[in-house]
DNA sequence: ATGAAAGCGCTAACAG
DNA sequence: CTGTTAGCGCTTTCAT
């Protein structure tokens, strides 16, 4: 009672209820106006968002969220922000929830178990609408505590096949033939792989595409080194090619971090990139153009990848029926910069070592 | 009616009301023991408890805040995501708010006024309990929106001296005293300053810093270049840098970025960093690891500075009487990699031009 | 210590 | 086309 004479007051806490009366129509002619449905009266309706305006009314989402069964947030479930891969995608989701007035909740599994059930919980508790789920890797049972919300997930290459999820399968394999073939073009002959942690499909795939590309024109995909995705594993990894005969002149990695290990450890032994060493990336995160030389790379757009996330769970959402399962495909492609060059002529080092 | 009875039967969207029919209690103790109320009886609580883990029972925090006045979200307003001086920050915003169960609303203006009005009018909508307002330089009328609301706020640098409104002050003499001093004890007389949009009252302090460090060891801050925070920028510089005889053998740079596109731009004149010209950063950005060769730079720690964010935002909502306006401090200071070394001897050049 | 009941601010039937 | 009213799921007096 007393709180609602304050407001008399001040009137920084309005209501519906407080624009109704102003504008002398009902609670409802408000609501009407807000939404812009199209059924009222002009005249009624200049008149609500001459008070909205006015006063500087903005509708309490909470309220609307909990009347209308629908939150407008989406669930962003990323393994570490910190990761260069994800801010592109968060940025693109943000763009996105603006353009269609939607939140997005954001949270960070850390790799920590603990942290991704507590990243679902919040998920739920905050009702959110759909959730993209972009961590490599999730426990099954947190999974289906989602699903038997039936709340729209979407996943990265390796989602359930179920109702309410959506996939989007990466093709690695373009990309990365791309990327074989432009070394081989560059008369590299010793072509290395490293990979990213075998226990990740998506490390997985990459690798067999790498072996695949290689089948393709003949050449030998022998020197295949594990590495884990780091800076330090690229590092650790052309540390162990150059133990290899003859000697890989060009090095394909799993992704950019371990690329950009590999020229820093090239740095190190004073084998200069590209002219003795060429180097491809993949992913192409931002920090791919930072490098010295600029890296060479096979990009796997996170712009594309988070819209089609975005999209696959408004339709799901906007979707009355029973959703038809959906696939969405994301090529990869090559990225020319100038981490690659001409292999080097047999039996010629350009410096002597130190 | 029809919607209630379904319930019996899909019991996916519990409510506080079921959970206390099958504990045979009343809501208002379901609503006590969940928030752990100390006088319930610990047999009901014990009762309710068993019935929330078994039906996987989560509160609606819409309703929850809907009542309580509170939605334990705090906003956080950056200039743009996808700048590495971000992701540090929201992971640690993120790991807060896991700690202290709140949601973090982020917003991401890209720089464009439009964006900064929808993202505060999207925070006030949410009705966040406070926002961290981390982007260089914002509309007054806009902090007005959120301070005639109420809204805690903080800022770094550039906040209004007001209650309510929380300030984080940085210390960039400190870590700026430290690189000059650094640069002068390798033997550099030449030590040039690429500053930032000189717009901005953070790149502005930067420049003072410089100037005063300059000055108090008794060198001539003439070597003075306008640059932009950008990597194009810091290259733009350099180049110009080159034209200044004597040339400069130290560059210190307003930020991570600059640095960078100078040490680009001196790959590119064949010019050897550090030990034809050392460079040093500001930032410490995460990619200031990652460049060849790792960057020497002033750290203005990102989790302490958004642990200070976040923990002002909390001391404000928790406290109830009228809250003492605080000020906090954030200290820089110098990280050596190896993007400096002493400097090079008049008249002995390395390698000749090529 | 527990329960009944009144709302938080909004939307959506349902009447008119 | 507009208004009345019954909730959405929860917390919180106020009685008991």
């Amino acid at each position: 009672m007393l709180l609602r004479s304050q407001k008399f007051f001040s009137h920084f806490s309005m209501d519906i209820r407080e624009i109704a009366r102003r504008a002398k129509v009902s609670t409802a002619t408000v609501s009407r106006a807000i939404n812009r449905i199209p059924t009222v009266d002009p005249q009624l309706s200049k008149r609500v968002w001459k008070v909205v305006d006015e006063l500087g009314y903005y509708p309490n989402t909470q309220a609307r969220a909990l009347v209308s069964g629908r939150s407008r947030i989406f669930g962003l479930i990323v393994s570490e922000i910190t990761n260069p891969f994800f801010p592109e995608i968060l940025q693109t989701f943000e763009d996105l929830a603006v353009e269609n007035n939607y939140e997005i909740l954001i949270t960070s599994t850390v790799h920590d178990p603990k942290r991704m059930e507590i990243s679902v919980r919040r998920m739920i508790e905050r009702r959110v609408d759909g959730v993209a789920i972009l961590t490599f890797g999730m426990e099954d049972s947190l999974i289906e505590h989602l699903r038997f919300r039936k709340v729209p997930l979407v996943f990265v290459d390796v989602g359930p096949d179920a109702p309410l999820v959506a996939n989007i399968r990466i093709d690695y394999q373009n990309g990365i033939r791309q990327a074989v073939q432009h070394l081989a073009a560059l008369r590299h002959k010793r072509i290395a792989f490293v990979t990213g942690p075998l226990h990740l499909k998506s490390a997985l795939a990459r690798k067999a595409a790498f072996q695949q590309s290689m089948d393709e024109i003949g050449l030998p995909s022998d020197l295949i080194i594990e590495g884990d995705h780091t800076l330090e594993g690229g590092k650790a990894a052309l540390i162990q090619l150059m133990d290899f005969r003859p000697r890989a002149t060009g090095v394909l990695c799993s992704n950019d971090m371990t690329a950009i290990g590999v020229i820093r450890e090239a740095y190190d032994l004073d084998l200069s990139v590209p002219s003795e060493l060429s180097v491809v990336g993949f992913d192409d995160i931002r920090l791919a153009q930072f490098t010295t030389p600029p890296l060479t790379t096979v990009q796997m757009s996170q712009r594309e990848l988070a819209k089609l996330a975005f999209q696959a769970l408004m339709s799901k959402v906007e979707a009355d029926g029973p959703s038809h399962r959906v696939e969405y495909k994301l090529v990869t492609s090559l990225i020319l910069r100038d981490s690659t060059a001409l292999a080097p002529t047999p039996g010629e080092r350009k410096k002597p070592s130190r």
